[in-house]
DNA sequence: GTAATTTTAGACCAAATGTACTAAAAAAAT
DNA sequence: ATTTTTTTAGTACATTTGGTCTAAAATTAC
């Protein structure tokens, strides 16, 4: 039956978003959705087989949208659009992020999904910022290295807004992810040329519009 | 005694930064440095004593660096010094970062402890960057906000650093250090004038040597 | 309709954890 | 020297957790 381990991995995510994955256990989540805790582990032996379940439905989303939003030729809208959709994802999962470290120390396996996508993603940006720069959006480097300091600088924000915003906002989460996918688009400012700096106040003003 | 409560504290942060500060119990630091688990608790009542005790001991020692480093009035030398000085401190105390939101979410009275540090950080880096424009290293902002937006990024920034660095670095603690702290330092670099930009780089330089 | 399989529940176990209580040992105060 | 206070160890308890094993129930295959 499909339907109960759809059950599980829904109120798995949703227990670990609210409570933090390492203080919900294996008997919580089934006690939740009626089941006996040996009947869940009959569909997900331990935690961490939910948890690289959870990651992988994670991946498709993304994956989904960047098959969307791949074609775009304007850098700066289509990173405005992409970031926000992508912390909206990110934002559904965030247990992974708020727990990254404990949830990665036990679990190889995840660690080792994470670090293969992280690759991918520093690929895809390092991409982009070339066209970037070609098109003209954004100026050349100024010191050896420059942007790829710039895409590790993302890499730890991406991996970490959630984390932060945990700890210090009060504000509703569509609130949370306009602020922290504005504050993103942002690291990109300072680089951008005269026409990639119009275009980009544009696109701020028709967002806070 | 004094000496077996220091002693508490300081296994417990080595256990704390070797495993993570979940799945460290009272149980296994007392039996580590060979005295009971009672004893233990009779010192510190909770693992959150503890934790609230260690984090006491960094803030003393930022407050220490901050009182050796303010009279600098070079901003960027400054900038480069305080914030290398500053990441290795927190390293120490890195089982914080790491597990920041587990800990928090359970620590109340760290948390208000920890906001409060937060607001006095925050302000700091207002200061530093208005002095800083007013010397003309840093520019005038571009557009509303911009600097609240760095200061924020600062803020995410040094929260999860020592966390992301867990994740993907296998170079030693020395090397991972001033790999991000140079990382942190360069958030500012394309906020800087032609005059802040000529001391950075030549600072940056003088760091590779 | 019967056999095979998949799914489910319940009982049981061993290990770990926080916590409380008691009493002995050590140190300090008088 | 003896009292008082502080520090320490030991024990015991209830709870939780992950995990195993067995058998019943439900579903699927033939």
């Amino acid at each position: 039956m499909k339907k109960n381990k759809k059950n599980i991995l829904n109120k798995a995510l949703e227990l670990f978003n609210d409570f933090g994955y390492t203080s919900v256990s294996i008997r919580q989540i089934a006690s939740e959705i009626g089941i006996s805790h040996s009947n869940l582990i009959y569909h997900y032996k331990t935690k961490n087989d939910i948890a690289i379940a959870l990651h992988q439905e994670l991946l498709v989303k993304a994956l989904e949208l960047n098959k969307t939003t791949i074609h775009n030729p304007n850098f700066i809208e289509s990173l405005f659009d992409s970031t926000k959709k992508g912390f909206e994802i990110l934002y559904q999962y965030r247990f992974l992020m708020i727990d990254f470290n404990s949830i990665l120390r036990e679990n190889e396996k995840l660690k080792q999904i994470i670090l293969e996508v992280e690759n991918i993603r520093a690929t895809m940006y390092r991409n982009a910022i070339n066209q970037a720069v070609k098109q003209g959006y954004m100026r050349e480097r100024e010191y050896d290295n420059e942007y790829d300091s710039l895409i590790l600088t993302i890499k730890i924000f991406s991996d970490s807004w959630i984390s932060s915003s945990e700890i210090y906002e009060t504000i509703p989460s569509q609130e949370i992810i306009e602020k922290y996918s504005s504050l993103f688009v942002k690291l990109f400012f300072p680089f951008l040329t005269e026409k990639g700096k119009k275009v980009f106040l544009l696109m701020l003003d028709r967002e806070s519009a």
